[in-house]
DNA sequence: CTTGTCTAGACAAACGTTTGTCTTAGGGGT
DNA sequence: ACCCCTAAGACAAACGTTTGTCTAGACAAG
């Protein structure tokens, strides 16, 4: 038992050293972090004494000179507390759990980042957990990341199947489920926005590419461009309407289904599109059947992701908040925690149209470029 | 202890009823999930006892039958071990931190599916901080991390500045810093293959854009080229140098830079540009001056993104295995947190040359069609 | 009957905090 | 000299686990 210390029972210095190796930064010999208990020790004071000082506890009476001390040794010995134990013994760990189907994909990164921000700004911490839409690990991760203390979920795009004992918000989220918030986008406005432009632009002809069904905000999506669609007088044809099938995030997910669609050799001037990346592909298709666009085909995006302003033609889109909308469910998702009871089922934010270079009037009216019928 | 339950002054039931309320799912009434402590009262043994069991501790001897009893409660109660109390009584979190400039970049995130693919995979969860190149958090983040009981750290294109207590995997880290082990792609490599390419296609005149100084690969990659360059009898003329400043992660990163150039009048008929973002601004800023990209002047990107191959024209770049770095990354830092000592200090990937559309021969063999110098 | 061995499980300490209560000593008022 | 008050800090319990040691009883061997 002798060794570096043999002090016998007197307290004295605290991982011994530190003063003994001073070209060894401030780490103290032995790895580990050093604890309240051994800055008491050192101080010769009582461990909850040094909390109480390092944590401004009121109503405690220690004098000025005491504190001091005890700071003074805080900031030598780099203490840092451990947030695990302080976790443990307040039941409050300022972590929430973050659910997400994929972590290199633009749309649900761009949220994470907005819900970062927030979190970081508030002090709060969180772990994210990707799922890759499987059933299981949507089921399994909700109950680890509680195990893991997370004291509220945000999930996105991600398909929850029941309640759960702690807030939940939901970006994107397409069910109705107690306690969990949805924050989505105002998708009528949305699916106004991008058929009204078509149309006034002079397109009657319009195709239609539906997102695929694990997506959340597929059917929500398309429910709007259906009823918006009858407002405005526009034919929903079911031959020129797509659906995206594959579990992709790159533009391949739009190339296929486009040219399945020239298949069909049905005259249209127009294609909304589920998403930019999809309509990257689909204008990819186009022009590998040599369809100029907009010239003879328009498109309308969805998303106004990066580089949608710096593709070739420029992608004329529906721009969703999606860094706000982060923001919005962290923000939500905090107040909820903190007790907040009154909080609103559903958040919806507005979209923006952002016309750039893939709309153009139908070169129909003059020549009719594509289609037999 | 006689039947389910009525035994005598006792523990009885674990929280009251939760068979009082069979409707509500398997919440008990309290909202607080139930402790290794309720179930043992419940079952009539002593928390260590259940402990025990449940974590199939070897050499100890407990009866079968008292074994099921105990799984059949863990169940019934869906008792979710927490991961805080075990964790600061075993000393060991499962947990890492992520260190990342920006949630929301193509580049950043791809690692990161990466690291996280791996992580999940061998039981880890991992806390994910950015930073946005700002010292004073790159400073502080690794510490709060600590406090958070990360047991290593993965560090993104990140400066660190100095050593830390625990295991740190950098990735496109540029600092040799004892105890940080460097995933890094090969970036002589890299430049030959595209240098090599370019000199093969004939062009001479070749204009190099460098990465911005906050950039960890920038320097590397430059000293890279300029070394290739030097081999293949490359001249690496200022005038021909453009130098990235601005913190984007969108493609006008590279316009401004590219304009510029084209103001010198100078003749070049390829630039290699700094990544693949970058060089989509590029090709937009030529076009724009009314040049066609390949056939006036060839661009080769790197990193090799998502839209890379559906960009028009299709870039031509150099791949980086982003994906392959994230995982490499958590392997070697797990690695390294079980004990191993003897990693390497730098750990080179392979780069590929991905040939597509914006790479040709120069036309300037026929018709100068560019500069008056 | 004594002794020993084994089984089933209890007990207690520990991980690093926080927080309510308790103790001690000194000081002031009468 | 007595009482009371206050300041300064100690003490202990608690958060939910894990793990080394200990005990009570059962059983078998001598």
């Amino acid at each position: 038992m002798t060794s570096s210390d043999d002090g016998s029972q007197t307290p004295v210095d605290p991982r011994s050293d530190a003063s003994m190796a001073p070209h060894k930064k401030a780490r103290n010999s032995s790895d580990k972090p050093v604890s309240l208990k051994i800055l008491a020790d050192y101080l010769g004071l009582c461990p909850a004494t040094v909390s109480v000082v390092l944590n401004n506890v009121p109503g405690r009476s220690i004098p000025q000179e005491t504190r001091e001390r005890v700071r003074a040794a805080a900031r030598k010995f780099n203490y840092q507390p451990s947030l695990l134990a302080r976790s443990l013994r307040k039941q409050r760990t300022f972590t929430v759990g973050v659910l997400v189907p994929e972590l290199s994909d633009g749309y649900h990164t761009l949220v994470m980042s907005g819900i970062g921000d927030h979190l970081m700004r508030e002090g709060y911490f969180y772990f994210s957990a990707h799922h890759r839409h499987k059933p299981d690990m949507i089921e399994e991760y909700p109950r680890l990341l509680m195990g893991r203390g997370a004291e509220g979920l945000i999930a996105i795009d991600t398909a929850l199947q029941h309640e759960l004992p702690i807030p939940v918000v939901a970006v994107a989220g397409h069910k109705k489920i107690p306690g969990v918030t949805n924050v989505v986008l105002d998708h009528k406005r949305a699916a106004e926005l991008s058929l009204r432009h078509l149309y006034q632009l002079g397109h009657r002809q319009v195709a239609f590419m539906r997102g695929q069904p694990f997506s959340s905000d597929s059917s929500d999506r398309w429910r709007s461009i259906v009823a918006t669609a009858r407002e405005l007088g526009l034919e929903i044809r079911p031959e020129l309407t797509i659906q995206l099938e594959r579990d992709l995030t790159s533009p391949e997910l739009g190339y296929p289904v486009v040219q399945q669609l020239l298949q069909h050799r049905r005259r249209f001037t127009a294609i909304v599109s589920f998403n930019d990346i999809a309509a990257i592909g689909a204008i990819r298709a186009l022009q590998d059947a040599n369809l100029r666009v907009p010239e003879d085909v328009s498109i309308v995006g969805f998303d106004d992701i990066n580089i949608a302003a710096y593709h070739n033609p420029r992608l004329t889109t529906i721009r969703q908040p999606l860094h706000d909308m982060g923001e919005t469910a962290a923000r939500i998702l905090l107040q909820r925690m903190q007790g907040f009871k009154d909080y609103p089922e559903e958040f919806a934010v507005p979209p923006e149209l952002i016309i750039r270079e893939t709309t153009a009037p139908p070169n129909g009216r003059t020549r009719g470029r594509l289609g037999s019928t």
